[in-house]
DNA sequence: ATGCTATCTTTCCGATGTCAAGATTGAAGA
DNA sequence: TCTTCAATCTTGACATCGGAAAGATAGCAT
């Protein structure tokens, strides 16, 4: 064991994840991260300035992930442009279901500094994408005369607002339990077919 | 100052939604709120077995006023049923600004049980108006054909998304700045174009 | 080999949630 | 009226947390 852990920055990011995924956002602790990690509770303060700083550096990380699902979504679909944009909003909820730790760090503000520089810079390259996915479906027809920016929030809203509703268990209880992915199939169905 | 406060419970609830509109729900703590109602720090207990349970009690009136606010948003819109499930849709927005940590308690499973029978309760109505408000909006004609449950779903996450990333200011960071009530508005304007 | 700096450990502080034991009160029953 | 008793509140304790400070260690450049 020895006294310099070599690359603890990374091993605090991933043992981190692991624990967020396995109790819960809410659960963490630096000194449990820091006990992961076999290394003592004062250690992770030489790499993170404080708990929001290494969650900040987790959920850059994370969205990065998160950005790549969205693509490998998109690039599965084919076809025309708005099933594009379907497909990236089921990615958007599969993500969501399998990582609902992460998914929660990257969204909320409790947690992460939004305006850190690297976070705001990955968080940017994701809604670009889905900037540029809701401009080609409305170039192919969808939605015609509608404000581009309004589609956008709209999109948005809507696969997130599905998202985090089932991941807080509200939508089960107040519509009796369901087959996600389905309905987030058939409610992308429904936005997109004007 | 007598030993008996008289209806600490009371007291204690109204303290918490104080010190959780003013510092947020992160930051609330029993001991804090003890403090604020001029009682020992293990006087709650008496009367919350939990915090989780003090946050469940408060979360079970908010989400009556919540509901209280949706109904009225939908009686001063009168109009069409479409006009009137859309002033709903402005009415829950408006309301999370307002009151932007009780929300978060309400939608959140975090901090509260979500199957506590009162508040369970209260989530069911509030989410019946919902339905019902679509479901006569649809038999005046909105999105015939279409699953009523799912055009549920897709309202109520639409307002929820747009709420929640709004508060999360994740949309900011995405489209700029912009009149959040205004957008909103526009918003289900065309969601419920069809 | 020597010194320097980053890394890691140890120790300490105030604060928190929860529990247990004791003090106080008001009210019901004798 | 006096007594008992349950509900209410206080006090003290414990483990844990985030953060700061000070000391130990290791590797690297000179």
């Amino acid at each position: 064991m020895p006294y310099h852990h070599g690359n603890l920055r990374e091993a605090l990011l991933e043992k981190a994840t692991e624990a967020i995924e396995e109790d819960g956002i809410g659960a963490l602790s630096l000194r449990a991260v820091a006990r992961r990690a076999g290394v003592s509770h004062g250690a992770p303060a030489h790499h993170f300035s404080d708990k929001t700083d290494l969650l900040t550096a987790l959920a850059t990380r994370a969205m990065d992930r998160f950005r790549a699902a969205l693509a490998t979504g998109v690039r599965e679909a084919g076809g025309s442009e708005r099933e594009k944009l379907r497909a990236m909003g089921r990615a958007y909820v599969r993500f969501a279901t399998e990582h609902p730790a992460l998914f929660r760090i990257i969204t909320s503000s409790e947690f992460i500094r939004r305006d850190d520089p690297e976070f705001a810079a990955s968080y940017q390259s994701t809604f670009d994408m889905l900037k540029q996915a809701v401009s080609e479906a409305q170039r192919e027809g969808w939605a015609q005369g509608v404000d581009a920016m309004a589609l956008v929030i709209l999109s948005w809203s809507t696969a997130h607002g599905l998202t985090t509703l089932w991941l807080d268990g509200a939508l089960a209880d107040g519509v009796g339990p369901f087959d996600l992915e389905a309905v987030a199939a058939h409610v992308f169905e429904v936005l997109t077919a004007v």
